[in-house]
DNA sequence: CGCAATTTTGACGTAGTTCAACACGTGTGG
DNA sequence: CCACACGTGTTGAACTACGTCAAAATTGCG
């Protein structure tokens, strides 16, 4: 049973009301490589009810956990969405990523064992809970399940070190705009259509924060792009009319 | 054998020549925990040498290996300094980042199991050499390689992760300088006097492509924090007067 | 509806870039 | 030996993108 499966038994198609959250397939979740059977000894077994727990919902401005909080369990986004937060001397919030849904949350704190940030949800939004001591246990006694771990641990590193490194090439306000919706239409997996709808629950305060922009800035940038036909901007939604063109201007 | 005591047996205890390389003590080395004896069945085991090669060296401004590059081995420099640089789309060189002795190359590379970024050393340099797949061999059969193998690359994915957060945030160019004076500090370990004195080999273009400055704006802050006498700049020899301050600028 | 929060727009200041000149050290060739 | 080119680093002056401050416009929520 998938998660939008669980989550149709309890709510009905026409979704009006808030706690009506769209969940995530397991078949298109990060976590999958560690939750779904593995084969051993010639049989798929399954392991995750051993360390897996589902849908623990986080309310909107809420911590899933805070920075310094030793590392318990490794989560994957099933509804909703997350910041990364952390805050910085002068009491000021500062952004150090976003989690969109079928993404993990909690994976890089296995190092240190503690939390290096603050995971904050925007909106109602729920993760799946994976156990660390737990999954370690059972992925000691099989090996695929181990390979799996190591694998989705490498990608989750070498994403995230992907998404710093098209940022810190200090660019235009223009250019890092162009490159954050591009980088969120790639892991919305939306890139199969000439032009893109991207619907974006996350304020300009916080993209800006993110970006290291000014919410000013960031807001003529948006104004900017839509003059010269580039997206269209329609509150949340964002229609990226040109994203060849959006691509060239990441890059500059 | 450490590799300094190697390195003795072969050259002078005055080095004059170019030749001559400090090489980093195996004790000091990243790469130590999958390179030391490892116990198992109540004895020490060495394994090492079924994976790993020893002082391999590159020659100034050659690559180690380039992006693209199927990933065969992961490296330790252990004498000299490399840089990793990726080339954008109007052929400049983009700098992502510099390994100091003691450090690892290569190994974030094991997910996409091709490297992501060109290796290029600064000045003559060398590394150690491990080969992945005769390392995975290994750790399959030992757990106590296996563990320390992932707990290093955890750690790797740690650190760096935490460089590029100091970075994004989108500081003023004097606070990135403090910053990665600071950060270079660390990372060579030399926090444990009230001045410290860092040997840098690094060019300025090098260092204010890596920060996203011009190399003008750069040799400005440069005299500035000279000025006021928070560093004391001899060459490629910087003296960090008062780290505490230099502290205090990189936070802003 | 009405108030508060968010977003946008305008006017102005400033940090960093750009362009240009210069200084210094090093290597090369006549 | 000097003349010259070249790489590297520094400094000055003008320009520009982004930040800052202030106010208006829009959105969202009780």
């Amino acid at each position: 049973m998938n998660n939008c499966e669980k989550q149709k038994n309890t709510e009905s198609d026409s979704c009006t009301d808030k706690t009506c959250q769209h969940f995530v397939d397991c078949s298109h979740c990060t976590m999958a490589p560690i939750c779904t059977p593995i084969k051993a000894n010639k049989n798929a077994i399954s392991l995750a009810q051993n360390y897996l727990s589902k849908h623990t919902s986080t309310n909107a401005n809420s911590a899933l956990f805070v920075k310094g909080e030793e590392l318990s369990c490794i989560y994957a986004v099933s509804s909703g969405l997350y910041k990364l937060t952390d805050i910085n001397e002068n009491n000021e919030e500062k952004i150090l990523g976003f989690r969109f849904t079928g993404e993990l949350i909690g994976e890089d704190a296995i190092y240190p064992k503690e939390h290096s940030y603050n995971a904050i949800a925007i909106g109602n939004s729920s993760v799946c809970k994976v156990k660390v001591d737990d999954l370690f246990a059972c992925s000691k006694a099989v090996p695929d399940l181990q390979l799996n771990l190591i694998e989705l641990l490498n990608r989750q590193c070498y994403l995230s070190q992907q998404e710093f490194r098209a940022l810190i090439s200090k660019k235009s306000a223009e250019s890092l705009l162009a490159a954050f919706l591009l980088n969120v239409t790639k892991r919305k997996s939306q890139h199969d259509h000439s032009t893109i709808m991207l619907n974006l629950p996350i304020s300009r305060d916080n993209i800006a924060n993110f970006l290291g922009l000014r919410r000013e800035t960031l807001s003529r940038i948006f104004s900017k792009l839509q003059k010269e036909q580039l997206i269209q901007v329609t509150g949340k939604n964002i229609l990226l009319l040109q994203p060849e063109k959006l691509s060239l201007l990441s890059n500059i």
